[in-house]
DNA sequence: GCTGATTCGTCCATTACTCGACACACCATT
DNA sequence: AATGGTGTGTCGAGTAATGGACGAATCAGC
C-alpha cells in the first residue's frame, strides 16, 4: 500500500471529527459545509478536494466505520463468541461519540440499516440451519432474528450511556447469542 | 496584524506542543529534532522552516509565555493586586504542562531567571521607594526580595500539583505583596 | 413579484508542507 | 586509522492546502 500524504489524513481526519462533532450539536440538514470547515479549521475548498458534498463525507465516514468492524471480525474469526463480542464492545467504546450520533433520534436515519446489513453478514457464516436443534428453522428467519436484536442490544448500551463495561456485555451478549444459535 | 496562513499556526503549535510532551519525558539534551517531528507529525524539514535549532525553538516557546504574561498585566494594570494574582495563576494553571516543565529539577535552567526577571520588571513599577514607610529601603533589594519571593512560591505551587486553587492563591499572596511593599 | 443574504460548487495563483536525498559532524567500536 | 551508526542542517521537485474570487442556486422577508 503506497504511503499516503500525512497532510491528506490530517485533512480528512480533521474533517470527519469536525463533522461528528456538529452532528452531536445539531441535525445533520442543518450542517453546512462552512460549518465543517470552521470546526474543522480547514479551508472550505480542501473538503471538496477529498469529498463530493456533506452527504458523501457521512457515506464515507460511515463506510469507514464498517470496514474498520469487517477488520475486527476478520482478525477475531477464529476466536470464541465472547472474546469477539468483547472485541466489538470495545470498538464502539472508543467510537462512542460516532456510534452515539449515528444511533441517536436525528443521527443518521441510513447507519442502522447498514449496520444491521453488516452485522447479518456477519451471522451468516456462523449460522448452520442444517444442525440438529436447527432442523425447523431456516437462515431467512435466523439472520434479522439474531442480528435486529444484537443491533437493539448495542443501540440500548449505547444511547444510556455504556452503563456496564465491555467485558460484562460480552458475557450476556455471548450468552444469549448462544442459547440463540 | 496580517493574518497568518492556518497552516502556519498548526505546524507551529503541532511543534510547540510536541517540545513541551517530550520534555515532560526526557532531558531537553535527549531530545532530538526527529523526535519533535514525529511527535509533531510534521516533517522534519517543516522544523527548520519555522525554528533555527531546537534551542531557538524552546527559546521562542518561552518567550511566547513570557509575552502571553506580559499582556496580563497591561490588561491588568489598573486592577488591584489580588484580582491581577488571580488572573496570573489561572495562567500557570492552563499552561501547567509548560510552567511544571519549565520548573522541574531538570527543566530548562534559563527559564527560572528569564521569568525572575521578567517579575521584577513587573513589580518594578508598582514599587515606590520614596513612600514614607519604605524611607530606608532601596528598590535594588526590594525587587529581588519580592521577585524571588514569588518565583518561590510560584514554583512551590506548580511542583506541588497546584494544591489549592488560583483565588485562594491569590488571597494569601496578594496579602503578603501588600505587606511588603 | 423583487431583493438581500447565504450557501454552494468551482476555479486559480500562491504558499506551506512533504518526501527523499545529500554532505557533514560526532561518537563509539574495532 | 578505519568503521558503522546516528543526528544535523539543507536542498529541490512535487503535492496539498490556502485565500479569495466567481456565478448559480436557494431561501427569507418585504
Amino acid at each position: 500500500m503506497a504511503k499516503i500524504d500525512r497532510r491528506i489524513l490530517k485533512s480528512q481526519l480533521a474533517i470527519k471529527q469536525a463533522l461528528m462533532q456538529l452532528m452531536s450539536e445539531k441535525s445533520f440538514d442543518d450542517i453546512t459545509i462552512q460549518d465543517i470547515s470552521d470546526k474543522a479549521d480547514v479551508h472550505r475548498a480542501t473538503i471538496y478536494l477529498h469529498y463530493q458534498d456533506k452527504f458523501d463525507l457521512l457515506d464515507k465516514l460511515i463506510e469507514e466505520h464498517i470496514q474498520a468492524m469487517r477488520e475486527i471480525s476478520d482478525w477475531a474469526c477464529e476466536i470464541d463468541w465472547r472474546t469477539a463480542t468483547q472485541a466489538y464492545f470495545e470498538y464502539f467504546e472508543q467510537n462512542y461519540l460516532f456510534f452515539s450520533t449515528m444511533l441517536s433520534s436525528k443521527g443518521a436515519p441510513s447507519f442502522r440499516s447498514l449496520f444491521l446489513q453488516f452485522i447479518m453478514e456477519e451471522f451468516n457464516e456462523e449460522v448452520d440451519p442444517s444442525e440438529e436443534r436447527n432442523h425447523e428453522l431456516t437462515k431467512e428467519v435466523m439472520l434479522p432474528f439474531m442480528g435486529t436484536a444484537y443491533v437493539g442490544v448495542v443501540e440500548w448500551w449505547i444511547i444510556n450511556g455504556m452503563p456496564c463495561p465491555p467485558p460484562e456485555m460480552a458475557k450476556q451478549v455471548g450468552i444469549l447469542l448462544e442459547r440463540i444459535v
